[in-house]
RNA sequence: GCUCCUGUAGUUCAAUGGAUAGAACUGCGGACUUCUAAGCCGUUAAUGUAGGUUCGAUUCCUACCGGGAGCACCA
């Protein structure tokens, strides 16, 4: 709809010949304003040479001519807004088409025929699956399903550390373990509990030796070496276990998070080409101190140089990622590739994407940079196995704890609470990532972060599982939005309003609205149920079922753009 | 020191340059013994400071103050 108006007032903007770049239909913050509104009279007043409730006018009267069906009124108002009013007979046929579109309803075609890639979460082997990959999962992932409900062709990819100084800290670690000596002789099990355990004792072991002891961290340098070449049969055997059992700890937690990789890359693969393509192009890339090669990056603008090749020899994540996006390329020729990371990097990849716009120029245009922000503990007490890093797995399950408690002992089955409580507690974190604009940092309070009322994702997830049991409820009878009724609430409004709140988000690439809108909607629906008997019998209790249907259907896939579950009972 | 990000109720977050800055948590006060109380209704409370641009600024610009991150071989 909003669409069809921005087009109705460009059209009489160009019959009164006024030159209009930008023109904003939105939605009044205040009912009586109207369904839609547009300030076009107040940014064009002074070209026309009128005031604005003038030139408001002039373009009412000429709006007025082609008037389409939808619309039942419009006036000016105020300092020269332009109001639209929507007829009650367009809101019930909007209803209808929402609930026939099912699945499908609020999604869009604007990224049609767009090939775009979306790489995020990049954990590194060998190390832990922290809260900050959680968030960089949560974004991504949410990112990723607006985009595929915006009708791009999407690839999912993930970028993982198995090469660097952190995996030769892993593997020296692993050589001073007790379990080194099983190590010769492998056992096939993927892994267990007790396995991941001792990889994440291995790299702190090593993290603090090579601190610590010089003679460590001159073999952490040689075994770091070794990786890359290959030629110790002891270091491949290792690096082989650890990579093994971290990949497959990887892939659990992906499935609780919903989250299925198309590809997954790694900066073994990236490292050699990476380096390749920066000593291919010596005029950009220059000799640095000790031997490094860096790129100068233009300090008027804001960049600094960064080293893309150690003295060493060996490649930085810098020449890796420049492998990594030809890489990228060569495996699916994207419009687009997105890549998310958290804001601590945000100055080094704007220095990659300036020397990648020489080296690929291509490839750089189409490269977006989206960072989210950090994600802050209180000094708080969140138990953790693991010592001061919170992992995901931990977090998950403090939270699916509290969540199983506030479960309604008779409601459910002993195994589905189990699977339930799983449910809300993915639905809490998710919520407490996906509420704020990305990019800013979060202060994660487990009381506060992670309620399960208001303002949290579980209320959605409730309000969801409510509409299901009054649907339930309502059996076989009849859902019609046609049906005779008066008038047309704010909830069956803010229903409607979904498709733009898609629209908006993916077009700033930010979930943010999508749950923003979501409590809105539940907002709306819980006050409307508190106040109104559904099922009563009446002759518009099809019409009211309707909303409910339409409620239901708009939470579920706005759950499912956010990458957060629905159960059906809670 | 330089660069970037950031500052909104007591707290955690919203707000596309627009009309009366919106929620949640907390506090206080209610309703309901009919569809899920993780719910509903009411109530107190905020744009860091000083300028500027604009018909209009939480939003854009400048300065200052506070918080965070980055600044050569980690990623």
């Amino acid at each position: 709809m909003q669409e069809k108006l921005e087009i109705l007032v460009r059209e009489a903007l160009a019959v009164l010949d006024i030159q209009a770049d930008e023109v904003l239909i939105e939605y009044p913050a205040d009912a009586t304003h109207g369904d839609y509104a547009t300030n076009v009279a107040l940014m064009y007043a002074k070209a026309a040479v009128l005031t604005p409730r003038e030139l408001a006018a002039n373009l009412v009267n000429e709006m007025m001519r082609v008037l389409p069906e939808e619309i039942e009124a419009i006036e000016v108002a105020g300092p020269g807004f332009i109001n639209f009013r929507l007829s009650d007979k367009y809101f019930s046929q909007a209803l209808n088409t929402a609930i026939e579109k099912k699945g499908s309803w609020g999604h869009n075609e604007t990224l049609k025929g767009k090939k775009v890639i979306v790489e995020y979460t990049d954990p590194n082997p060998f190390k832990e699956f922290h809260i900050g990959h959680l968030m960089s999962n949560a974004v991504g992932e949410s990112i990723a399903r607006i985009i595929v409900a915006s009708g791009a062709d999407t690839k999912r990819a993930c970028y993982q550390g198995d090469v660097g100084m952190h995996v030769a800290k892993s593997v020296w670690g692993l050589m001073q373990v007790e379990k080194y000596r099983e190590l010769n002789n492998l056992p096939e099990e993927p892994f267990d509990d007790f396995d991941t355990v001792v990889l994440g004792k291995a790299y702190a072991r090593g993290a603090q030796a090579y601190e610590a002891d010089s003679a460590a961290k001159a073999e952490i340098i040689e075994i770091n070496k070794k990786i890359y070449k290959q030629t110790d049969a002891l270091v491949n055997k290792l690096y082989g276990w650890g990579r093994k059992i971290s990949l497959d700890y990887f892939e659990t937690i992906y499935k609780k998070l919903g989250t299925t990789f198309d590809e997954y890359f790694f900066e073994s693969e990236t490292a050699e080409f990476g380096k390749k393509i920066v000593l291919d192009n010596p005029a950009i890339f220059e000799k640095g101190e000790g031997g490094a090669i860096v790129y100068k990056g233009d300090e008027s603008k804001g960049l600094h140089t960064r080293v893309f090749i150690n003295s060493e020899g060996l490649p930085t994540y810098e020449a890796k990622e420049l492998g990594l996006a030809k890489i990228k390329y060569d495996w699916y020729q994207y419009d687009t590739s997105i890549v998310i990371t958290g804001n601590e990097v945000n100055a080094y990849f704007r220095v990659l994407l300036d020397a990648m716009s020489k080296v690929f120029p291509d490839l750089a245009k189409k490269t977006i940079h989206i960072s989210h922000g950090m994600l802050r503990l209180p000094t708080g007490k969140m138990s953790s196995r693991t010592g001061d890093v919170i992992t995901a797995e931990s977090l998950i399950a403090d939270v699916k704890e509290k969540a199983f408690e506030k479960i309604d002992s008779e409601a459910l089955r002993e195994e589905e609470k189990n699977i339930v409580a799983e449910q809300v507690a993915i639905g809490a974190i998710k919520y407490s990532i996906l509420r704020q604009a990305s990019g800013k940092d979060i202060i994660f309070d487990f009381e506060q972060s992670l309620s399960f009322e208001g303002d949290s994702g579980p209320y959605l997830q409730y309000t969801h599982a409510r509409t299901l049991s009054l649907l339930a409820k309502a059996g076989g009878k009849s859902i019609d939005p046609l049906t005779a009724h008066e008038g047309t609430n704010a909830l069956h409004k803010k229903i409607l309003q979904f498709p733009d709140v898609v629209l908006r988000a993916n077009k700033e690439r930010e979930p943010h609205y999508i749950a923003t809108y979501l409590i809105e909607l539940s907002r709306e629906f819980n006050g409307y149920y508190g106040n109104t008997i559904v099922l009563d019998g009446s002759s518009d209790e099809p019409y009211k079922l309707a909303l409910v249907k339409a409620t239901s259907q708009t939470l579920k896939n706005g759950l499912n753009l956010l990458a957060i579950p629905t159960p059906e009972r809670m």
